[in-house]
DNA sequence: CGCCCCATGTAAACTGTTACATGATTTC
DNA sequence: GAAATCATGTAACAGTTTACATGGGGCG
């Protein structure tokens, strides 16, 4: 039992403490919102579900109309996901393209670079107005609803942060191109 | 030549650009900068390396004393460098493990979630205080420097951003558990 | 001579992406 | 009956991590 799931197998039974759902509508669910900090294609997920069930923390109750398999979360499934938050340290390792690429910028011409920070700008503009949108919607007041506010809470404010950082170091990079 | 290598190769290519290196020495600059965005190991980056020399993107110079080999720039690898910035788009994809549990957080008890906050908060004054130090380090002004500062300073405003978010989001649930 | 740091590699395991493949039900 | 959507899987490949493995050279 409980033999150690990675990050991804840890972020499906926290969704599944929600409360039952099919492979589907799982990998639909992530793509709103959980994607936004760790995404998975339905191709990573069904087998992982599969280790899941296998190592006792999840079990399929009984079949939805398409061939679709609902699961539900075990006590075991719960106390995993619980000991996971509770004992083991999160991951530093975060990779940024868009950011490791600044690093090479005085390679380019000083237009280019612009175009190169024009772009950040954009992407920033995009997904702040996306997490604004998402933002808007109301919901219930419930631990759950909070946690997720807590979440968008934070990417609204990095997505505002890397909106004024692209801003100001345009501005900087144009003042010199002149 | 100038086949197609992955964002990894392409960041040796970068930093190759500043001039001839050995691998150990990549690994250890690789550290002291780029792998805030992204991290790489020496068991990466040497095979990589020699993937690079293969496809005629850098070339290997006189050795250095102990058994290490000195690598430089070709005319292509610049050019593919460059390529790269101006005509690919970087991943959006952003994996982001302690982001990722706070969609969780209402399966804990609220002083065990206030638990995780402040650790979030500790760990935002620590990395900001880190791109402080290095932000107080003198260098000389060139295109170089310049774009290193514009990395940092996303740095800095994502520090700064995420420690006002675990501050505030501390608070939030300090109130409610009282 | 032993320890530490320089320096380079390989192998196995794990994680993640892209492409392939298939079938059921609803909607037009 | 054709197209879209629901629904699940496998296979091949690419990228990453961790562990294993080895040797050179300087310093006390």
């Amino acid at each position: 039992m409980s033999r150690l799931t990675g990050t991804l197998g840890h972020a499906l039974l926290g969704v599944l403490a929600e409360g039952p759902r099919t492979g589907y509508a799982l990998v639909r669910h992530l793509a709103q919102s959980i994607a936004y900090t760790w995404p998975a294609s339905h191709s990573q997920v069904y087998p992982e579900l599969a280790r899941l069930r296998e190592a006792g923390l999840i079990r399929e109750r009984a079949a939805a109309p398409r061939g679709g398999r609902v699961y539900e979360l075990t006590d075991a499934g719960l106390e995993e996901v619980r000991r996971w938050l509770r004992e083991t340290e999160p991951s530093r390792t975060v990779r940024d393209e868009s950011a490791l690429r600044l690093f090479f910028l005085w390679l380019l011409e000083p237009d280019e670079a612009a175009d190169y920070l024009h772009g950040e700008a954009e992407r920033a503009r995009a997904t702040l107005a996306e997490f604004q949108r998402i933002a808007a919607q109301e919901d219930p007041d419930t631990p759950k609803t909070r946690a997720y506010r807590t979440a968008l809470d934070l990417g609204l404010r990095s997505a505002r942060a890397r909106l004024a950082w692209a801003e100001d170091a345009l501005r900087a990079s144009g003042r010199r191109s002149r």
